[in-house]
DNA sequence: ATACTAAGATAGTAATTAGTTACTATCTCT
DNA sequence: AGAGATAGTAACTAATTACTATCTTAGTAT
């Protein structure tokens, strides 16, 4: 955590990305200043911009992040099911894998979503997230075309609810404040959803 | 809004807090400045501290306020309903009606979730929105044992989904950044969420 | 070894922030 | 009408912020 060693560009500004990521665990996304950054590295705060040109690049490269490590290990669950509702069933699983292995992700995620429209960071996570609920769309229509579902079922307002239903995990651990309480909680609240899109249990 | 008389204490207050839900509704919460909210009133600076000794104060006033206006609006929408699936129906509605003409309510809460542990307006958050957890698992209960639901229903996990259908408006809210899109989007998830508690639907 | 390159240190800047102080204008109560 | 109380103003302050010069030194290729 304080290596008196050089790093290579790319390298320290993946541990930028981290230390965000680990001080965003405890403070608001927003009081997390670049002074907090370096001290988290050991390093001085002019150090930090030798790696970005501006604060703002920074969070762009954590949305980066969340974006393609939250995306692969969405493509893997999705990838090894055998039916769109098995599918669904894994996605759910990874997500909330990914939330409690790194819980101050979804909170910045959701963080950035607040600023003003004209902000390039919101921006790209209003992509991000809208892109998330399209793929789960998607698995909903196949699950339905393949009679896995409720035959009327609505799979935008099903989409919606599936983020919801992360949020609200997301919620019970700002409330916790233990991000071990999340996946109990998703186990005891997957058959819900399921109950809620019309799959007719065991 | 550019009132020039003189206010006494107690208006003043809950004209800054009105400010603050104003300003929440474009910009994130932690970057709304006392500065901003005096402009907000057409005042000076300074006088934001005549009625409020510090800036967390009003935020604490904020929660105040949200605490007691959707707690009157909850609690009118419970008395009037016949069971408690028609009330908790009520109160999903209500909760909604509240959201969408207040957007900024539910995301100032949610980023005072985010704030240390510490924090003290945090606490009060948590207070709140466990209550409001605890009231929605009762009204489960109730429902429950009338056998409206789901005879094995696990009310505390259709308690966070409950919230978390709520939080999905949001989320689909701060994406379309259209409160009018929020009641529509709500009536296609009710029925969802009450096919997850199990109610059996004409 | 030596010289080049780039990561980091040091020490700044200008702007913005919450909060204060001394004063003025307005309201209210008798 | 006059006096006391108080809402509001103007002009500060001290601290913090993102960001930037300039210098140092560690890693590397020759």
């Amino acid at each position: 955590m304080m290596p008196k060693t050089r790093l290579a560009a790319g390298e320290r500004q993946l541990e930028i990305v981290r230390a965000v990521l680990t001080l965003a665990a405890e403070n608001s996304p927003d009081a997390i200043t670049t002074q907090a950054i370096a001290q988290q590295m050991g390093l001085t705060q002019g150090a930090v911009f030798r790696h970005f040109p501006t604060r703002e690049a920074i969070w762009l490269a954590v949305v980066d992040w969340v974006e393609q490590n939250l995306g692969d290990v969405i493509a893997a669950a999705v990838a090894e099911a055998g039916d769109p509702l098995d599918g669904l069933g894994r996605l759910f699983a990874a997500h909330v894998a990914f939330i409690a292995a790194h819980p101050s992700a979804p909170r910045l995620i959701f963080n950035e979503l607040q600023k003003p429209a004209a902000h390039p960071v919101k921006q790209r996570v209003c992509d991000l997230l809208d892109r998330y609920r399209r793929r789960v769309a998607e698995l909903l229509a196949h699950a339905k075309a393949k009679a896995l579902v409720e035959p009327e079922l609505d799979e935008a307002a099903a989409a919606t609810l599936f983020v919801g239903t992360v949020q609200g995990l997301v919620v019970q651990t700002l409330l916790a404040g233990d991000p071990q309480t999340l996946q109990p909680a998703a186990r005891r609240l997957w058959p819900l959803y399921l109950r809620a899109i019309g799959v007719r249990q065991p």
